[in-house]
RNA sequence: GGGCGUUUAGCUCAGUUGGUUAGAGCGCGUGCCUCACAUGCACGAGGUCACUGGUUCAAGUCCAGUAACGCCCACCA
């Protein structure tokens, strides 16, 4: 046991735990051992991430459940790992090239990949390093990544058995395409964002009309009219009966359209006629279908105007729209312009607006794979918290649509489909491994697809593809279902729901029981913290100016159970402070026991020698595991962290050890035994508690006072089980312990202030003894604050009420009484007379009011007995303290 | 256009299945460098629980409506 310094020195001592806990295994989980399992997997962050506040939230949450429950003694696994990110990750590196003036396509696919990967070499542990700072116990033997052998094996799988199934399909739609990345995206990936755009008018002329007759059609995105193929009004639109079957002339170009008729059109919006550019627009691209229209597309991958544009080709999308309008408005094209606000939908990796598209992409057909997801919900298989994403869950999963997987980019999951260059054959089929010919027609002339996945069509399988699936295995056996999962709600749809399909069509059961969807960490004035705004705070800063531990707690302690969180860097005061609390706590105690060896594995107290306070520090640690446990179960981890905070802070060290010094300085040799015995009892267990949340200091504190006979690290402590009033009755712990000290409580801070305002001596208010007080003292009470009269009876009363005492103990009733009396003894009869009657007439008052509630049938008849009797007895004392009161009164001459 | 969340002390927020006198942290006021801790101790001030109506013996809590702020979803050009 060495001694503890002065301070608390985090930025030493928390990288000499982690290094020893992984030293020592501590973190290492094996399903041959049996027991009951917990697992956990992380969701794994972009390998190209940097650690944000974010993370440190979710992360420390999955770490207090991780961690309590391996001190419960359950097998515990915790998977890390990263994600392959493909469109970010491929971003990063394109970056890096076009710093050397080079692009992906002047290195060739192979080469830009080995780019990628040397890349990820380098930099791609940094996230899973930093998370180390923070001190959560992932099994870090486990770390996966998604583009391992393992889980690309796994990828590879689940495409050709859904593909076999007729669940994959490719096609040609209208897509979410971002120009920057160009790449298509999936709904999920297109973010929309109300922006102020324009309605422009356009005039439509009619083939062979009379001068000036025209079609009027309203649109946003006036460019595209170059790829228009028709205009569109609703069947029963009167305004346009006389149109029906006429030809159109497109402005500017003069190609002849036709005019057609379709139910979509809402004749309440715009003019009610609605330009039909099918290639551009995924309505537009359903009414081209029904009615058999031309498909022109006037744009280039990187969202240019194509030959197809005629003049316009070469011109970016957005300069062209401005050339269009100024051109139709030169001509008398442009009717007029509306402002007008609406969604335009952005690519939620880069931020470009997205533009529609025809293009031949794969999808996977989800309605199949939903229903199972759907019931899995309902039935409660899976539970989210707080429970109202389950309807957000839900919602989604009811109208889904088909999931576009694939991407126009290099890095990822290359699509395992080959299509024969045999002209004769032209097969195409899905392969798990590279195959060496063509099964039809068994040439050697074939080619891969060239696009890759969708990053989550990896993430999806996570929950069992990193313990090993499809292959059977021990860990996949055992670990599988997870048991819960944490993360944060914006990737409800993207993940979460994917891997409920995921597992239940793979694994034929749910990835995980419980989801947790905690807050989202904002700042203080409510923005998301972003490097773009620059209000984004460090956690890694945090750790360095504070330490991991307080960055830990004060997170925890700050959200509320899936509330978003506002934070501001003096917010981690709070953690940081009740660190220090308690490593001066420790010091206290390592003082006074002077390296005598305290039993701390299984003590056993002398009732004889345990006094209420003892008893009193007793209970209230069982009350606290208790409440600790339930508000861990319930996912509220403010409340856990705010029970062993108050209990540890202000019952312990505010109350307790301040109770324990008279002892402690005392000449009872058993007392101070007895006393050290409880102090280093209900310390190392309240260590325990706060382990999960603060795992570096509590080892400190562990070793530091020599717990290790319990445990030899506090990361395999066994959790605090907590006893009940009989149990702890059985230890010579009484209930009414807890009464008597909040009385006594009451009554030491009366007599504290009596001495700070009334300047009255130690002496005269030291154990509560207090001598009369002589005339002129009691005349300024009486003067000054006439109030602590009435406070003092209260007190009083309380403390003769609430407490029997087990056996003989320092008297506080006795002290107060003389304090009271001495008071008493030099008021002013009359003064006091009317105090009295009106304290006399506020009990009676008291008593009608609660009488009342007692008298009333339905009350009595209806209310929880408990509540009932609470109001019997709240009666009963009113009464008695009217009568004290009467007596008082009476006793005036 | 749908759905959800929030509104409680000067600030940031808790408040569980309705139940005795609505809590915490920070800030503020007063007094303390008391031999674990000034990153601290003790004491204290501060609240018509957004508004209106309803249900109930009882409403911060449940219901309906209103207002403000925020978020998510959505193919009205």
């Amino acid at each position: 046991m060495n001694e503890l310094p002065k301070t608390y020195d985090a930025k030493a001592i928390e990288p000499k735990w982690y290094a020893w806990w992984k030293d020592h295994g501590l973190f290492h989980s094996d399903a041959t051992r049996g027991g009951k399992p917990y697992s956990v997997v992380i969701p794994p962050p972009n390998v190209t991430g940097i650690l944000h506040m974010g993370h440190a939230l979710n992360e420390t949450i999955q770490d207090v459940l991780v961690r309590r429950r391996r001190m419960q003694g359950y097998n515990t696994v915790w998977v890390p790992g990263t994600d392959h990110a493909g469109i970010a990750t491929q971003n990063v590196v394109e970056r890096q090239l076009k710093k050397e003036g080079k692009s992906r396509w002047d290195l060739g696919r192979d080469e830009f990949l080995k780019r990628v990967w040397a890349w990820r070499e380098q930099y791609g542990g940094t996230i899973l390093r930093q998370m180390q700072t923070l001190g959560i116990s992932c099994d870090w033997d486990r770390t996966r990544f998604t583009m391992d052998e393992g889980l690309s094996e796994a990828v590879a799988e689940v495409f050709c058995r859904l593909y076999d199934k007729k669940l994959i399909y490719r096609g040609e739609y209208i897509i979410n395409w971002c120009p920057r990345c160009c790449t298509a995206l999936s709904d999920e990936e297109s973010e929309h964002e109300d922006e102020e755009g324009h309605l422009w008018h356009i005039r439509y002329p009619v083939k062979d009309g009379r001068a000036g007759e025209c079609v009027i059609v309203a649109t946003t995105r006036p460019e595209t009219l170059l790829g228009d193929t028709a205009v569109a009004v609703n069947p029963r639109d009167e305004r346009y009966a006389r149109f029906r079957g006429k030809t159109l002339i497109l402005p500017l170009v003069g190609r002849e359209i036709p005019l057609i008729e379709d139910d979509y059109c809402d004749p309440t919006f715009g003019t009610g006629a609605v330009k039909v550019t099918p290639a551009h627009d995924p309505n537009d691209f359903e009414m081209g279908r029904r009615h058999d229209l031309p498909v022109i597309n006037v744009m280039t991958d990187d969202a240019h105007m194509n030959e197809a544009a005629g003049a316009y080709a070469g011109l970016d999308r957005f300069e062209c729209r401005t050339r269009i309008v100024a051109d139709l408005q030169t001509q008398g094209f442009l009717v007029k312009v509306e402002s007008h606000r609406h969604a335009v939908g952005h690519c939620y990796r880069c931020h470009t607006a997205v533009e529609p598209r025809l293009s031949p992409q794969w999808f996977v057909r989800m309605k199949p794979l939903a229903r199972a997801a759907i019931e899995a919900a309902k039935d409660g298989r899976v539970r989210f918290v707080p429970e109202r994403w389950t309807k957000v869950y839900l919602e989604w999963m009811e109208n889904i649509r088909d999931w576009c997987i694939s991407r126009q980019i290099w890095w990822g999951h290359r699509i395992p489909v080959y299509y024969c260059d045999n002209p004769a054959c032209r097969h195409e089929w899905a392969a798990r491994t590279a195959p060496a010919e063509c099964p039809e027609c068994h040439g050697t002339a074939f080619h891969q697809d060239p696009d890759v996945l969708d990053t989550w069509f990896s993430s999806w399988l996570w929950p069992f593809s990193t313990f090993g699936w499809p292959r059977e295995g021990a860990d996949l056996s055992f670990y599988y279902p997870t048991t819960d999962l944490v993360t944060a709600p914006d990737i409800i749809f993207f993940w979460v729901a994917r891997m409920i399909m995921a597992g239940l069509e793979f694994m034929g059961d749910v990835p995980f029981r419980r989801v947790y969807l905690h807050g989202t960490v904002r700042d203080n004035q409510g923005r998301k913290m972003s490097k773009s705004l620059g209000n984004s705070i460090d956690p890694l800063d945090i750790v360095r100016d504070f330490s991991a531990d307080a960055l830990r707690f004060s997170l925890v302690a700050l959200t509320a159970t899936g509330q978003d969180v506002y934070i501001s860097k003096e917010k981690f005061e709070l953690g940081r402070n009740f660190g220090t609390k308690l490593w001066n706590a420790a010091r206290f105690m390592q003082m006074n026991q002077h390296g005598a060896a305290v039993d701390v594995a299984s003590p056993v107290f002398d009732p004889a020698l345990l006094t209420p306070d003892d008893q009193y520090i007793l209970a209230q640690l069982h009350r606290t595991i208790r409440a600790c446990d339930e508000h861990i179960e319930r996912c509220r981890f403010n409340d856990y962290a705010k029970a062993v905070y108050e209990f540890c802070w202000h019952e312990f060290c505010d109350w307790y050890v301040e109770y324990a010094k008279q002892p402690l300085n005392g000449a009872d040799a058993a007392r101070k035994a007895e006393v050290l015995k409880v102090m280093n009892y209900v310390f190392s267990r309240s260590l325990c508690l706060l382990h999960p949340i603060m795992p570096f200091l509590t080892e400190e504190l562990w070793h530091g006072l020599g717990y290790t006979t319990i445990a030899e690290s506090i990361v395999n402590a066994p959790w605090p089980t907590p006893l009940d009033d009989d149990e702890l009755a059985a230890w010579g712990v009484q209930s009414a312990a807890v009464a008597y000290v909040s009385a006594k409580h009451a009554a030491m801070t009366l007599a504290r202030n009596l001495r700070a305002d009334y300047g009255l001596s130690p002496a005269q208010t030291a154990d509560f003894v207090l001598r009369p007080l002589d005339p002129d003292t009691a005349a300024r009470v009486q003067a000054d604050r006439a109030d602590y009269l009435s406070v003092l009876r209260a007190a009083s009363l309380q403390v003769e009420t609430s407490y029997t005492p087990p056996h003989p103990l320092p008297s506080v009733i006795t002290p107060l009484g003389t304090l009271f009396m001495s008071l008493e003894g030099h008021i002013d009869a009359e003064a006091e007379k009317k105090r009295l009657s009106e304290q006399i007439a506020k009990a009676q008052a008291d008593i009608l009011g609660v009488s009342r509630r007692l008298d009333n049938a339905d009350f009595v008849a209806r209310a929880p007995a408990a509540v009932v009797q609470q109001v019997r007895e709240r009666r009963q004392a009113l009464e008695e303290k009217l009568q004290k009161l009467q007596t008082l009164l009476d006793a005036i001459p």
